[in-house]
DNA sequence: ACTTGCTATGCAACTCGTTGCATAGCAAGC
DNA sequence: GCTTGCTATGCAACGAGTTGCATAGCAAGT
């Protein structure tokens, strides 16, 4: 399971709290892992009993108090000692892969809007991606390690909207074609 | 859940048993949907009880009978209505790109090994489309609806493996940066 | 002779991940 | 005044997916 590892990985880069962890995994971590809060919390709350994170409890005015965790000295090593480890395999699940060799099934046209719609969040999410590339990496030259790693990894998601964008155009024509 | 979906198209390409559908699922299927037996054998159970699909039972000499599943009548109609349902976003999970954002609070090198073996899994894996796509699809010009839908998403598959091969050399450019 | 591997299905126990709901006050818009 | 939305955490129940094991004979290599 890697959701600790994303989770230690964040709160290395920037301690916080469940819930501010929570937005960040549906914001910069979501590009390449995602989680609902729940499960943040839960595993949240199995890593500070194991003692991979330290806390310190914020008590607020009217407010549940606020938790913030940061990566302990054995998080850090557990971090290190999977990086170690080999990666295994990915588990792939492309349901728009599924549903295109479906549509052999049934009418392909009927396929047209919803990979437009699919279409439109990838180019968004591009979108996205490289006005965060400008925001966060102005200046390329200077980049300590941390900022070069977090960019490389950016380049990738980049990378991965602009192949999905051009598959997704050779879908559509290959779609229009067979709509005849 | 799509792992329904999984199965009912490759039954309607080709009527199966559990154990083909496993092994297809390590194959063709497996490079858009990953399933194990166990989850094909109960998912199977449960589309049969539900009218989805209709069996044919093999007895086999000295062997357990063998149960070849085809797609019902009620499994096509679910099939339809799901193509028209929204895509739901997919749930990102990738694991190499939070072990490169976890370096930053390890050794960088330490990354470089694993790195590699990943990028040969990937050669690996482009040389078998490429290969495939050879044997599975010689004549462009003269495929029905059913294959040219299928070389679409296998075109998918290269470009993605083609994308990342790019990117994990970009990976190891940075990292070999990194450790001088 | 002995091990390994393939065909073929399935149970049991577990972990991972999602969904729905609950609390609770504050701020902003209508 | 009323709804909507945000901060902040969490329980309970469910569904998805993995791991380990079991059966059982046949074929092929060592």
């Amino acid at each position: 399971m890697a959701l600790e590892y994303a989770i230690l990985v964040s709160l290395l880069e920037q301690p916080g709290s469940g819930y501010e962890l929570a937005r960040r995994f549906d914001r910069s971590i979501g590009r390449f892992w995602t989680a609902t809060h729940q499960q943040i919390y839960r595993v949240l709350g199995r890593m500070e009993a194991d003692g991979w994170l330290a806390v310190e409890l914020t008590a607020q005015s009217a407010r549940p108090d606020k938790k913030i965790y940061s990566a302990a000295e054995p998080g850090r090593a557990a971090l290190a000692a999977w990086l170690r480890e080999p990666v295994q395999p990915e588990s792939v699940r492309h349901e728009m892969a599924v549903r295109i060799r479906a549509a052999a099934f049934d009418d392909p046209a009927a396929l047209i809007p919803e990979v437009e719609r699919h279409r439109t969040a990838h180019a968004e999410l591009l979108d996205r991606y490289l006005a965060g590339e400008q925001r966060d990496f102005p200046d390329l030259e200077s980049l300590d390690v941390q900022q070069q790693l977090q960019h490389v990894v950016l380049r990738g998601g980049i990378e991965y909207e602009r192949m999905t964008l051009a598959w997704l155009d050779d879908v559509l024509v290959t779609l229009h074609r067979l709509s005849h």
